[in-house]
DNA sequence: GCCGTTTTCGGCCCGACTGTTTTCAGTCG
């Protein structure tokens, strides 16, 4: 949880600098290191103890000093002053899309602007018009900005709202009046964002637990306090709300606040036509009147003459009708994953060697990996070019003779251009294992444009499965124009994968999305799209997604074993 | 701010797109 504090003091840092006008390499330093402390996969404190911050790439005196700082004493000064000078709305501002940091300076400086309310109220006054380099288009731009913005204000990314979680279940855990405690809530469903972070907590002793509480590291502000119910501001920005239970009462509770109402509206039906009456607390035989305390979620269940229906299906979406046929989805396991195909090596704007990738990989189990590095029109993210694929190819082939790790196949993420061509020839991609193919470019393309260059890619025969395919970033940017539904129809007509992409802020197909195509017999694969070998754990996301799509082993491409999925591969070419 | 068989300063991702200008600056990936 540390390493979280730094990385997110260090990405504030880099804001305010920015809004500073300060050197751009300075500040993409502190991005960098927050980037790799945040992925660090040993608790930043205990390199700090072995006197060892030094030896994390891009990490020097300075920045390892503000370290030691942060750890002793939970901020450190050059922060602290930062934030005198900054006033926070500028920094809230970057969030506005359109609007960077040299505008945003020259607003405060012209117009006095320090808040984002400020800034909507100028907008609308067209006053932002007055600024020297914003026109009546800018204003408009800045407008629609603020509204998404306000859209989407206090809902957080699932991986940012589980680290929260983990950390707050821990410090109730280790109390000794809570018998119990477990996330509830869209949050235990898995949802690609969540606004609030819901939490139950069995106890006896619920005056206790609601004072300990308050003293739970990174807890700032109490905004509620009830007599077994509290809401609180956890310093990551997220709200927390904390319900608390008898310890007989637990199981009613975490079924009845996982939700969703959808579900839970259709399970009371059925429960009250077979008698019983279901909630929060119990479940009550109504013509008995004997009350039942389940000691799991699955009692519940069955007390209803269903299956276990697990959280990420709880949407109403028709699966308890499907429990009671017994028509509910095997969903795909973690376990079954057997390889990722998407991964960025140090080749381009990975950070990792292929060699050390591989490693991770046979530590998560996997039979194989894909190495996909950027093609090279994609020059910000060092796209390779062919000479650089070729020494890519000789140097897989070598470390696959040598070693017993896991089997690395060929590949390449390959931009579809903005003129709907690919980045490199048929002849190049076809002496590749995988060849995925996906838009960097020319995002603001009208429907037909974008839609024909992802359809003209599904029918390249070299294609094998076409990444990120809505181009949506959760929280920062819409999907393309592009149809899907077309998209979809030629995926499915021309045997082409379409990918689940697993980084947290994608989730590209999104569930909905991935049900669609399944129903149509398209396949998939979940990939992280890593640019970092830890960043493989990410895994985890892609497939939550799919388990709320439905999907099972068999709709998944790298559930295969190897052999297999090469055969595959090979059936479009 | 980091890094270095260029050792102590100078290099460290580039190019398209947009809107504001009238030749360019800011934003974004």
């Amino acid at each position: 949880m540390r390493n979280f504090e730094v990385a997110f003091i260090f990405n504030d840092i880099a804001d305010m600098l920015e809004i500073k006008g300060e050197n751009f390499f300075k500040i993409r330093a502190y991005r960098k290191a927050a980037r790799t402390i945040e992925n660090l996969p040993v608790e930043i404190e205990e390199m700090a103890k072995e006197g060892r911050l030094q030896e994390i790439e891009g990490i020097g005196k300075a920045l390892s000093d503000k370290i030691y700082e942060i750890l002793e004493t939970g901020t450190c000064h050059y922060y602290e002053n930062l934030k005198k000078e900054i006033p926070p709305g500028l920094v809230e501002m970057l969030k506005i899309p359109g609007l960077g940091a040299k505008k945003i300076k020259v607003i405060h400086d012209t117009l006095g602007i320090s808040s984002i309310e400020e800034l909507e109220k100028a907008a609308r006054t067209k006053k932002l018009r007055t600024v020297p380099g914003i026109g009546t288009k800018t204003e408009l731009s800045i407008l629609k900005g603020v509204e998404a913005l306000k859209n989407r204000a206090g809902r957080v990314l699932l991986a940012t709202a589980l680290l929260v979680a983990d950390q707050v279940i821990s410090s109730l855990s280790s109390m000794k009046e809570v018998t119990d405690a477990e996330v509830v809530g869209s949050l235990r469903r898995k949802k690609e964002m969540v606004g609030d972070i819901d939490i139950i907590a069995a106890t006896a002793a619920p005056e206790t637990v609601l004072n300990d509480f308050s003293k739970i590291p990174h807890i700032s502000e109490i905004t509620e306090r009830g007599a077994t119910t509290v809401s609180a501001i956890h310093d990551m920005g997220a709200k927390i709300d904390l319900i608390l239970v008898t310890p007989q009462e637990f199981y009613p509770a975490l079924r009845f606040f996982t939700g969703s109402v959808d579900h839970n509206t259709e399970l009371q039906s059925l429960a009250q036509t077979m008698g019983y009456d279901l909630d929060e607390t119990k479940i009550l035989n109504k013509n008995s009147n004997e009350i039942f305390y389940p000691e799991s979620e699955i009692q519940i269940y069955e007390k209803l003459g269903l299956p276990y229906i697990i959280p990420e299906l709880r949407e109403g979406r028709g699966e308890i009708k499907a429990a009671r046929c017994g028509k509910l989805p095997e969903v795909v396991e973690l376990e079954d994953i057997k390889g990722d195909l998407h991964i960025h090596s140090n080749f381009s704007d990975g950070i990792s060697s292929i060699k050390e990738i591989a490693k991770k990989a046979k530590s998560l189990g996997y039979e194989y990996i894909a190495i996909t590095d950027h093609s090279k029109s994609l020059k910000i993210a060092g796209g390779i070019d062919e000479e650089k694929l070729k020494e890519q190819i000789a140097a897989i082939k070598e470390i696959n003779k040598k070693s017993d790790e896991v089997y690395i196949l060929t590949g390449i993420e390959v931009d579809i251009l903005s003129d709907g061509t690919l980045d490199f020839s048929d002849d190049v991609l076809s002496k590749l294992d995988i060849v995925i193919a996906s838009i960097h470019s020319g995002f603001k393309q009208d429907t037909d444009t974008i839609t024909n260059r992802i359809i003209t890619a599904c029918q390249n025969p070299h294609v094998d499965i076409i990444a990120h395919p809505t181009g949506r970033i959760l929280g920062r940017r819409d999907p393309y124009a592009a149809d899907m539904d077309k998209i979809l129809e030629a995926a499915a007509a021309t045997n082409t994968v379409l990918e689940i992409n697993s980084s947290p802020d994608r989730l590209d197909l999104n569930d909905l999305m991935a049900q669609k195509a399944k129903e149509m017999g398209i396949k998939m694969v979940i990939d992280t799209d890593a640019h970092d070998k830890e960043a493989l754990e990410d895994i985890k996301y892609g497939v939550w997604t799919a388990r709320r799509g439905w999907l099972e082993e068999k709709d998944i491409a790298n559930t295969m074993p190897l052999d297999e999925l090469l055969k595959f591969f090979k059936v479009k070419k």
